[in-house]
RNA sequence: GCCGCUGUGGUGGAACUGGUAUACACGACGGACUUAAAAUCCGUUGGCUGGAUAAGCCAUGUGGGUUCAAAUCCCACCAGCGGCACCA
C-alpha cells in the first residue's frame, strides 16, 4: 500500500484537470446554467493570505457540487489590481506600479492553482488592464451622459507638511501618517455618482434577492430612509434661510434653537467679505457680494471653532457626543416659523454636514443630544409631549401634545401629518425622504486607477472623451507622489494633460482625477460572461444566459460599499437596457476572518501570518482546504490553530488507508467472481445515507463545519466495525463498491485531489467532477430506534430504548412503568404528562 | 458615538423550528507497539461530592423574566469582534 503523499497527486491532477479542461464553463451549454462568484482578490505584495482560501474553498465546494449535480457551472477568477498599496510601494521604491502588480499577480496564480480550485481561468480578468478599463471608462461615460456623473465641492484629507491628499487609511488617530502632522479636511473639486437616485431602489429590492440577513439589515441600515420633513427657518434682517430636517415635525414647537454644521453655508454667508462662489468650468473661485446682510457679531470666535472642527474626522465628531462643544452665532437669530418666536442659531460639531441639510432644529425636551447640550448652554427647555420628566431627562416617547397651539391634546402621528400639511399650506416646509446615503465620491488624486476620461474645455466645459478614443490610458509619470496643490501625479504630466476639445477642437485640459478602486469591481461579474470581447463590455446574449450571480460569498466588510456600489451600477445598466435583470446577485453570504494564533488580526507587524504555501508544503492543498472548513463556523471569525490543523492531518491519511485498501480488496473479490461482503450492511449502510443527506444540506447551509464531522463520523464508524477476515486475517471495512464510490463522491468537493486519485483507483476514467452526486434514500436515513428521555418537571430522569414511531399513548405508560420514575415521583400524582415525538416524556408534579 | 454580530469544557466548536447540553476535532492523562523516540492503535477526559463505569448536585458571559421544559424567546447589564463612506 502506498503512503499518502499529497505532493504527488495534488500537482498530478492540478495539471490534469487543466488540460482536460475540467473547470471551463461553456457559453450556452443545454445544462442549466449556475454562477458562482467570489470576490477578485487585490493582488498585494504579501502574497495569498490564508483568510483568501477560506471564501474560495467555501464556493469552490459548493461549485463542485452544483457541476455533479448537473450544472453547467461558471467560477471565474481575476484581480482587482488598482489600489493604494501597489502606488506607495512605487513612492518608496520608484518601482513602476504596473511591474509590482504583474509580479503580484503571478505570485497570487502560482498559490491559487495549488489550491486545487476549479476556477476557469480562460476567463481570468485585471481591472487594470486597458481593454478592461476601457469599459470601467466607457461605464462612467455613460452616468456622465445621463447626468448621475457631477463635480461637486467635497472635504479631502489633506497633510499641510507633505502637502499631499491622503486616503482615510494613511490618516491614524488625525494625524498624517507619514510625517505625523494633524491632518486636515480641505475642499476639493471631486467626480459625484449620484448614488442616492437609487437609494429607493436599493433598499425596496433587498426584498427580492436571498441576501443573508444581517446583509440585508446592514445596507437597509446603510441607506437609511427616514421620513420627516424638511422645514424653512427665516433669519433676523436677513434674505437668507435656515432649512432643516427633522423626522419630528410634531415637535417644531419644542424648538428653541437651531444648530448648524461647521461646514454649513450660512456661516461663510455671513461672516464679512465677499461670497465665495466656485465655477466649475474655470475651476477657480470666485468672489461676490452679498448686500445689506446681517453680521455675525463673534466672528473671531466662530471662525476658531470651524478650524478646529476641520482637524476632526466625523468618528471624532460624533464620539465626542458626551461632551459636547459649540459657539452660538451671536447677533442673528432664527424665527421659528410655527410661532415666529426668535430663536438663537449654534455652530456645533455634532452636526455633519453630510446628512440632511448640515442643520438641525433643536427640541432639547425630546431629544437626548439636544437636551445634554441645552443643559450644558443653558438653552430653554420646553415641555411639548406629555409622558416624561423633562428635568431629569429628554422624553423621546409617545404622549399627546401639549403647549402646541393647534396641535394640542393631539397624539404623535396625528400631530406629525397635521404639521407637515400645516406647513406645506403656508410654504414652509414640506414632506420629505431621507436618506443616511450620501453621494458616491469618484475622484482620487491618485495615479494607479482609471483615468477619468472627461476633457475639461474653458468654452465647453467638461466634455465626454469620444468613445473611439476609449481607453484613455495611463501615462508613465516620474513621479508617484500626488503633487503639492492636491493634485494626482498625472497633472504634472504637461504632454498627455494638454490635448484639444473633441467638440470645439480648441485647447483642452484631461481630467487629471482617477477613479477609486471601487470602480473596477463594480461590474467585474459582468466582463466574466464575455471577458475578451473587444466590441462591448459583453456580448449581451451571453449576459442572458450567465446573469445573473446564482451565489456570491464575500467578507462583511463588504456589505454597504462594494455590494451597495456594485449594485447601482447594476442597476444603472439595467435602466439603459444593458443587463439582462435589475439585481445582480440572487444569493450573497458571508464569511468570517481568519484571526492568528492569538486571536488577533493577522498582520505583518503582529508577526501572527500564516503563510498558506508553508501549510501546502507540510500538509498538502486537500488539507488546508478542510482545515479551513472545519475549523469553526463559517459565518464566524476564527482563530488559526497549527494543531488543529493536524486532526484534519490524520483524518485524510486514515481516509486514504481505508480506502486504498479496501479498493484493493473490493476488486480482489471481484476478480475471483465473488460479490464483496457487505455484512453489517443495515448499519453502516443507514449511517451512508444520513452522511450523503448531512454533507448534501449542510453545504447548502454553508455550515461546512458540521459536514466535515459527519465525514469524521463515518470513517469513525467504519473503522469500529472493521473486522480482520480470511486465512492472513486482512482487514474487512463492509464496505462495497457502491458505499466506496458514494462516500468518495461525498468527499471530492472538499479533498478534491484525494477524492480524484480514489476514484481513479476505483477503476474510473472521467474525471469524478464529470460523476453524480450521491442521493439518499429518506426511508434509510430514519432512526429506527431512539432513546425516549424520561422527565420529571424538566429533569432528565431515565431513558429508555424505544422504536423511533412510538406512540404517545404507549410511551407514557412506559414511563409510568420505568422504576426509577416511580422512584421518584414516590407515590405523587403527576399533574400532567407532557409528550414529545421522537423525543421524550415529561412529567410535571 | 451609530449600525451589525458574537459570548457554551483546558482549546476550536456541536446542539435542526424551545425538548437528552458538550457531536466532531485539538490538547491532556493512562495503556499497547518500539532498545528508544516519532508515527499509529486502544481507553479516560465539563466541575463538585463519592471507592465507584452506584447515586446525586452544579454548569452555556452576568442578573432577572416567560415556559411543563431555555444555550435557544423577552428585558437589563458586561466583554469581545466587524463596518462607519479615500484600505480593499
Amino acid at each position: 500500500m502506498t503512503k499518502y503523499d499529497p505532493k504527488r497527486i495534488e500537482s498530478k491532477w492540478q495539471k490534469k484537470w487543466e488540460k482536460m479542461k475540467t473547470f471551463q464553463a461553456r457559453d450556452f451549454s443545454e445544462k442549466e446554467k449556475y454562477y458562482c462568484l467570489i470576490e477578485f482578490p487585490y493582488p498585494s505584495g504579501e502574497g495569498l493570505h490564508v483568510g483568501h482560501p477560506r471564501s474560495y474553498t467555501a464556493m469552490d465546494i459548493v461549485a463542485k457540487k452544483r457541476k455533479m449535480q448537473g450544472y453547467n457551472v461558471m467560477f471565474p477568477m481575476g484581480w482587482d489590481a488598482f489600489g493604494l498599496p501597489a502606488e506607495n510601494y512605487a513612492i518608496k521604491t520608484g518601482v513602476h506600479p504596473r511591474a509590482a502588480t504583474e509580479k503580484n499577480i503571478a505570485n497570487f496564480t502560482r498559490q491559487l492553482k495549488s489550491m486545487g480550485f476549479g476556477f476557469d481561468w480562460s476567463r481570468e480578468i485585471n481591472t487594470t488592464d486597458p481593454q478592461y478599463y476601457k469599459w470601467t471608462q466607457w461605464i462612467f461615460l455613460k452616468f456622465f451622459e445621463k447626468g448621475l456623473a457631477y463635480k461637486a465641492k467635497m472635504p479631502i484629507n489633506w497633510c499641510p507638511t507633505c502637502k499631499i491628499g491622503l486616503a482615510n487609511e494613511e490618516v491614524v488617530d488625525g494625524k498624517c501618517e507619514r510625517c505625523g502632522a494633524g491632518a486636515e479636511k480641505r475642499d476639493k473639486e471631486q467626480w459625484m455618482l449620484r448614488i442616492t437616485e437609487y437609494a429607493d431602489r436599493l433598499l425596496k429590492d433587498l426584498e427580492s434577492v436571498d441576501y443573508l440577513e444581517r446583509i440585508a439589515k446592514q445596507q437597509v441600515d446603510w441607506i437609511g430612509r427616514s421620513e420627516g420633513a424638511e422645514v424653512e427657518f427665516g433669519i433676523t434682517n436677513s434674505e437668507l434661510r435656515i432649512r432643516v430636517f427633522t423626522t419630528r415635525p410634531d415637535t417644531l414647537f419644542g424648538a428653541t434653537y437651531l444648530v448648524v454644521a461647521p461646514e454649513h453655508e450660512i456661516i461663510k454667508n455671513l461672516a464679512s467679505g465677499p461670497l465665495r462662489v466656485y465655477d466649475p468650468v474655470r475651476s477657480e473661485t470666485t468672489g461676490r457680494r452679498p448686500g445689506g446682510e446681517s453680521r455675525v457679531k463673534n466672528q473671531g470666535e466662530v471662525r476658531k471653532y470651524v478650524e478646529a472642527a476641520k482637524g476632526k474626522s466625523d468618528l471624532e465628531r460624533s464620539e465626542l457626543a458626551k461632551e459636547k462643544t459649540g459657539v452660538e452665532l451671536k447677533g442673528i437669530k432664527a424665527i421659528n416659523p410655527v410661532n415666529n418666536e426668535e430663536i438663537s442659531i449654534w455652530v456645533a460639531d455634532y452636526v455633519l454636514p453630510t446628512y440632511g441639510t448640515g442643520a438641525i432644529m433643536a427640541v432639547p425636551g425630546h431629544d437626548q443630544r439636544d437636551w445634554e447640550f441645552a443643559k450644558k448652554y443653558d438653552l430653554l427647555i420646553r415641555e411639548v409631549i406629555t409622558g416624561g420628566d423633562i428635568e431629569k431627562q429628554a422624553y423621546v416617547g409617545d404622549g399627546t401634545l401639549v403647549n402646541s397651539d393647534f396641535l394640542n391634546d393631539k397624539l404623535v402621528p396625528e400631530a406629525i401629518g397635521d404639521m407637515t400639511k400645516w406647513l406645506e399650506k403656508r410654504g414652509m416646509g414640506s414632506y420629505q425622504v431621507n436618506y443616511k446615503l450620501r453621494d458616491w465620491v469618484f475622484s482620487r488624486q491618485r495615479y494607479w486607477g482609471e483615468p477619468i476620461p472627461i476633457i475639461n474645455c474653458e468654452k465647453c466645459g467638461h466634455v465626454p472623451v469620444l468613445e473611439k478614443d476609449l481607453p484613455v490610458t495611463l501615462p508613465d509619470v516620474e513621479k508617484y507622489q500626488p503633487t503639492e496643490t492636491g493634485d494626482s501625479p498625472l497633472a504634472a504630466m504637461d504632454k498627455w494633460v494638454r490635448t484639444k476639445c473633441p467638440k470645439c477642437g480648441g485647447p483642452a485640459r484631461r481630467e487629471t482625477d482617477t477613479m477609486p478602486n471601487w470602480a473596477g469591481s463594480s461590474w467585474y461579474f459582468l466582463r466574466y460572461c464575455d471577458s475578451k470581447n473587444k466590441k462591448s463590455f459583453a456580448d449581451s446574449e451571453k449576459l442572458k444566459y450567465w446573469m445573473p450571480v446564482d451565489w456570491y460569498n464575500g467578507g462583511m466588510e463588504h456589505t454597504t460599499l462594494h455590494l451597495l456600489y456594485s449594485r447601482f451600477w447594476y442597476k444603472f445598466m439595467y435602466d439603459l437596457g444593458l443587463v439582462p435583470t435589475d439585481e445582480p446577485y440572487l444569493k450573497r453570504t458571508s464569511h468570517g476572518l481568519i484571526l492568528g494564533e492569538d486571536g488577533e488580526k493577522m498582520s505583518k507587524s503582529r508577526g501572527n501570518v500564516i503563510n498558506p504555501d508553508e501549510v501546502i508544503k507540510k500538509y498538502g492543498a486537500d488539507v488546508l482546504r478542510i482545515y479551513e472548513m472545519f475549523m469553526g463556523p463559517f459565518d464566524q471569525p476564527v482563530a488559526w490553530s497549527t494543531q488543529g490543523i493536524e486532526g484534519v492531518n490524520r483524518f485524510l491519511n486514515k481516509a486514504w488507508m481505508i480506502f486504498t485498501h479496501q479498493i484493493e480488496m473490493i476488486k480482489l473479490f471481484e476478480d475471483r467472481g465473488e460479490k464483496p461482503i457487505r455484512a453489517k450492511e443495515d448499519q453502516l449502510a443507514r449511517q451512508l445515507h444520513r452522511t450523503v443527506k448531512k454533507v448534501t444540506d449542510d453545504i447548502e447551509k454553508m455550515r461546512f463545519n458540521t459536514a466535515v464531522a459527519m465525514l469524521m463520523t463515518f470513517l469513525n464508524e467504519v473503522t469500529s466495525q472493521a473486522e480482520k477476515v480470511g486465512e492472513e486475517a486482512q482487514v474487512w471495512y463492509y464496505l462495497d463498491r457502491d458505499d466506496t464510490r458514494d462516500f468518495i463522491k461525498l468527499l471530492a468537493p472538499f479533498a478534491p485531489h484525494l477524492a480524484e486519485e480514489l476514484w481513479q483507483k476505483l477503476g474510473h476514467t472521467e474525471s469524478i467532477f464529470e460523476s453524480d452526486w450521491p442521493g439518499y434514500n429518506e426511508e434509510l436515513v430514519k432512526l429506527e430506534e431512539i432513546e425516549l428521555v424520561l422527565q420529571i418537571n424538566g429533569k432528565v430522569r431515565d431513558k429508555l430504548n424505544v422504536p423511533a414511531d412510538i406512540s404517545e399513548e404507549k410511551a407514557k405508560k412506559l414511563a409510568l412503568e420505568s422504576e426509577k420514575i416511580r422512584k421518584w415521583l414516590a407515590g405523587k400524582k403527576p399533574k400532567q404528562v407532557i409528550f414529545v415525538a421522537g423525543k421524550l416524556v415529561n412529567i410535571v408534579v
